[in-house]
Order: C-alpha cells, then structure tokens, then sequence
DNA sequence: AGAAGGACCAGTGGTCCGTA
DNA sequence: AGAAGGACCAGTGGTCCGTA
C-alpha cells in the first residue's frame, strides 16, 4: 500500500559495499572543520564540539580496558514495537550493505541518469515520511498512545521496518530546509534548480542556496519561521532546521539595526523590508 | 515579580533534614509493588521494571570495580544556560536540606494548619510553572531558539535556579490530572475536595478520586483527552498523565463493547454515553 | 502507612565524522 | 572533494524507589 512508482526508483542500481563488523581506530585528527556557523553561539558550538570529541578519543583509548567488563554475555532482544517486518521487506539480503546513490541537482520533472538520485525523488522521501508518520500517528490513536506530531524517531523506526531502508534522519534532516522551500514557494525553487543545474553547481552548493529564499519568505511573514512552517500541512511534521532558524534570527536582527540606524539619521524615509 | 503572597507560604516551617553525602546501599528487595495498571501494556510493563531493578542491582554490585574508572578527577562545571541565580534565591542556606510539607485535603479557600500545605497552594504551583515556562519562552524567542510549548525539563531547572526549589517535576507530574479537574470543572473538582475532606480521606485517597471525573468528561467529547487538555490555555502546557490516558482509553472501548453488545440484542435502544 | 523528590533509565533530537 | 548515514551524545520524559 505505501509502495509505488517512485519507491522502485531508489532500489535501482544502489551502490553497494561488503559488510564488514569494522572495528574503530583511533585515527585521532583533532582539528576543527567547522563550517555551516551562524550568528551568535558561535563559541559554545565550538567548545561543546570539541569537548566532544576529546571524550570520544578517550573512550577509545580505554576500550581494551573497559571491554571485559561491559555487558558481559547478556542476550540483547533486539526488537521494537512492531515484532515482525511490516511489509515485503528486503531485510536480510545477503551480505551486501548498500547505500542510496547521491543527488544532483535535477530540474523539476527530470530524473537522474546513471548511478544518481535526482531532487522530485528527495522531495518524493518527504512525502513518504509524512505518510509512515500518519500510519504511526493511526496505530498510536488505536492503542490510545501518545501520538506523535512530528517525524520522530519512531516514524524513522517503522519506516526501515517497512522496509524503506532508503529513508534515515541524518538525510531526511540534513535537507529539510530545500522540502521547505519546494512547499512554500515552489515557483521560486523550480528556477533555482534550472538555475543551479545550468551552472553545473553539486547539490551541496544549491543546498546552501536555498536558505537565502527562505529568510526572505521570513521576512515578509514577521521572521516567525516556527509559524510558517507550522501553517503549510505538509511542512508542519518537520522540525525547524536549527540553521535556518539561525539565519532567520540573524538576519531579522540584522534589519532591526539597519531601520533603527536609518531611522535615526531620517525617520521619514526609513526602509521598512515589508 | 514572580514572588506572591502564596510563595511566602511555602517557605514557612519546611520540615528539616540534615545534609548527608549518602552512599547508597544495596537493599536487594526485588518484589514487585506494580499498583496503578490500568487495561492493556500491563505485562510488558512490568517486564520493563523488572529488566530494570535487575540492571540497577548489578550495577550497585559492579561499584566497587567501576569506581576508580570513571570520572578520573575531571573538573565538572555545574552551569546551565543562565550562568546565575535569577532573583533572591536561597542557594546556599547552610547545610540544611528542606523538604516541602505534604499535602492534606482541604477545601477551596482553607489554608492548611500544621506542618501541611494545602490543595489551593496546590494549584498554585501549577500557575507558578506556567508563569517560569513563559519567561523561557520570551528569553527563547529572544534569542531566536526553539521555544517550548510544555512545561519541559528545562523549565523546572529554570524555576529551580529562580529560587522555586519547592517546584519538582515528580510532584507536578505527580497531581497533573489533580489540577486538571480543577481547570475543566472547578465545581466538580471543590465538591470533591469538600467531600474527601470530610470523610477524612488522605491525598492519595483524593487523588485517586480525581481520575473518575475527568474520565467522565473525556467520555462526553469523544474520548480524546489530547484535545481536551490542548483546549484550555491553563491546561495546554502540560503533557497529559499516562495514567488518564490508559484510562480514557480503556474505557472507551468498554463502552464501545457495551455499545456494540446492546446494539446486537436491540439496536433500537442501545444506550449511547452521548 | 503515606508522601516528597533525588536520581535513574530508555529512548529523543541533533548532527558529527569515520566511511567510501 | 562531495556526499550518505551509522552511531554517538547531551539533555528529555517518565517515574521508581530509597528516604524520612
């Protein structure tokens, strides 16, 4: 029932890697690539991050210590929820771990060539979280179960257990501000995809690019970007991307200074962004 | 501006104990003292507590290994996101650790006489929370982070650090359905305060008592107590109780079994609860 | 026995970084 | 260099149970 057309689109051609249980090594880098930083909170990030790492490093080195004594042969049940598999899944294929095919930059309508995934087909995973969101939200009011909002990890959960193995948080976050601006203006995102594909720009570079539209439909609306995504049917399941709700802090702070300071040298012709 | 009349009542005559770094012994009881299941879930449950007072008691055991592991001298700093106290608190009151009163039942408008605290001040603290989830709210949209809808975690360690140290989140959540009562039906709610009162009941007794009528409501407006509790402004930031939601869901399919029964042996004067 | 609350724990939101 | 995602971590919701 949740299959179709476009879920056979992602099994095409997967890239695939043996599987190996891999063991860590300490490879130890230490320096900071920090990128993607806004605004304020800028110091805190980065002190968190390498607190973060420092701890890990140590971990890693207490590993032969500590080995012997954790979970000494304890039976782990691994199942959640829902016991069995939902639907005819592809779960245990044999010895090939794979990993979905990158994006480019596609227009609308186009599909990708060779062994790539082009951007109605990101767009398209959206569209199924939203509905593995509904079936949870329908099992959770049949059980009279806290039902969730959002896409949470449980979405995330019964999802693989569906069998869209395709479909994990770190992605399906990591692009949640371009399904935000293909649902609010999505006019505005066709031309940016002609645009970036046109000028030959990888998917990271028109990823970026699609904050800069976004800020501006904020600034129109009272820089509530909570509000607006909460508005759009669709929209209001994600939660906020905490860089683009950033940028929209910054940004409206940014003009709060400029028509404060225009406004004090000439109050009559203060520029107003609405 | 936060502090009231009804504040100062809490900090009068607060029962005493002396501050003891204690050691926690291994007491090893192990019997299960499960009350308040209600319907469906009940034997997973239990599973879960008994999974967990296994893991607990092997960890007590494992101290005497664990101990010169872990935190090997690290500094920690105790901060949260406000660095200081936000107004006269009373931090450091010199080795003397206070526990709040207990509750007694009294009626709307009695102050409790003794070392006691009553139901009004009760539902005070509820106001209270409301008031501290809605200053983080205003420093939250301040800086351009997410904002809290519920009273969270976050809001408990923020009234904490206001001086509020009487307010926990065991005991808030502990009475939730308590002060929900007496939001959605006020007369409802001092009827049976009056009447528990009288008959000498203790609060347990009282806050047993309180599910009955709000499950009654529930029934009314079709049994979704989500909706209900979202509906009203006071009631809103507070999670609904798991215990009220098992309620109201278990009894609705009571009477939907009822319904159905009586619907096949007369359909004609099947007694519909609406 | 009745009650207050420190402290624990499973599972969350968020995203880094080892991987290919 | 660009990208996908396993896996980690700090802080959450939930409430048990050692405490008095």
């Amino acid at each position: 029932t949740t299959t179709n057309a476009l879920d056979a689109l992602s099994q095409e051609g997967l890239s695939e890697e043996p599987v190996v249980q891999q063991e860590k090594e300490a490879a130890g880098s230490g320096g900071g690539s920090t990128w993607e930083v806004v605004g304020g909170g800028e110091e805190r990030r980065k002190q968190v991050q390498q607190e973060r790492r420092r701890r890990r490093s140590n971990k890693i080195n207490n590993k032969g210590i500590n080995r012997s004594n954790n979970e000494d042969g304890e039976e782990e049940e691994l199942e959640g929820e829902e016991n069995d598999m939902i639907e005819g899944s592809n779960g245990g294929n044999g010895g090939e771990r794979q990993r979905e095919h990158p994006f480019i930059v596609t227009e609308p309508g186009e599909v990708a060539r060779g062994k790539k995934n082009g951007l109605d087909y990101l767009f398209h995973l959206y569209e199924q979280c939203r509905e593995f969101l509904i079936q949870v939200q329908a099992i959770a009011k049949d059980r009279g179960e806290k039902c969730p909002t959002k896409v949470t990890n449980q979405v995330f959960r019964y999802a693989k257990k569906a069998g869209a193995s395709y479909i994990n948080k770190p992605k399906m976050r990591h692009y949640v501000h371009c399904y935000a601006l293909h649902c609010l203006d999505e006019d505005a995102s066709n031309e940016l995809r002609r645009t970036f594909k046109e000028r030959g720009e990888n998917v990271g570079a028109w990823r970026q690019a699609c904050y800069k539209p976004l800020v501006a439909i904020a600034a129109r609306q009272g820089w509530d970007i909570d509000a607006i995504f909460n508005a759009h049917p669709r929209l209001s399941i994600w939660y906020v991307p905490t860089k683009l709700r950033q940028l929209c802090h910054a940004e409206s702070n940014n003009v709060v200074a400029t028509v404060a300071v225009s406004t004090s040298v000439s109050p009559a012709v203060a520029q107003l962004p609405f």
